[in-house]
DNA sequence: TTAGATGCAAAGGGTTTGCAACGTC
DNA sequence: GACGTTGCAAACCCTTTGCATCTAA
């Protein structure tokens, strides 16, 4: 439980209205310097750290959702709705996966370890369909 | 597919070695500088950088996995037995999930997408047990 | 007028990498 | 002997932060 958080409340602003907008208006599952550069088209003086500040305080207010997968740097997505991702191996890309959760999962669990469960997230990996080819091409190469 | 490795070979060392004893010897799920802390009481010349080099060929080779938790800093787990995971928000401990994978969860979506499912992982986040008591604690103190 | 928000630039901090020396096969 | 591995330290790069200034309320 770490957070020294300073201010009282929370004053509306341009940049993360404008921010809130782009993350809402794709589907990319976006890092933080393709939202501030997509910004930037219609605040050009937006900085980077006003970026980054808007994703921590959208994140804690519960706006958005932050995701790692471990490429360096985070990517953050606009639906708070609940699904769960798919990670292609071949492009990178993430897509959303719907259909209900699991929460069945969660009540096991929780009775079983007597831990209290607030939510869950689930990640599949694979190749989509659009690499598939590709990958079959980058097989061949290798093999020469 | 992103990768250009140049060694043809594994040979064998010392650091790899202990370093995967360290791994599987813990549930623990150590960050890289955990891991280097302890390899370093048995080989107090090992350097971090060849704790990194090792932790990313031991994953490419699929004898540990890698956990992002957006902490900052990657986790490492030596258990590649199929489970899930229980992430405390409390003190941040990770919790290994036993249990039967919900493999059924990966034909519906490969069905449905026309993806390829190589794996998924679940995460759970709560509150631990142990952590518990402390929660209520700290609740009482930020009332004051 | 008050205190939160921003821009800018410097600082942080985990991870990667170049290179000469070393070790394995 | 060939080539993978290591130690060391510098380089990287995403993210955070200090501060003077701006701005919402």
């Amino acid at each position: 439980m770490k957070n020294n958080k300073k201010t009282l409340f929370v004053r509306k602003s341009r940049q993360r209205e404008v921010m809130l907008e782009v993350l809402k208006g794709t589907k990319s599952h976006p890092t933080a310097d393709w939202i501030y550069q997509e910004v930037r088209k219609s605040l050009p003086k937006i900085s980077l750290g006003t970026v980054y500040r808007n994703l921590k305080l959208l994140k804690e207010r519960g706006e958005i959702l932050e995701l790692h997968y471990g490429d360096g740097q985070s990517r953050f997505d606009g639906n708070t709705e609940n699904h769960y991702h798919f990670n292609c191996q071949g492009c990178g890309k993430v897509y959303d996966v719907e259909g209900p959760l699991k929460k069945d999962m969660e009540r096991d669990i929780a009775e079983k370890l007597g831990f209290v469960i607030t939510h869950h997230r689930v990640e599949f990996y694979g190749v989509c369909r659009e690499c598939r080819e590709e990958v079959s091409l980058h097989l061949k190469e290798e093999r020469l």
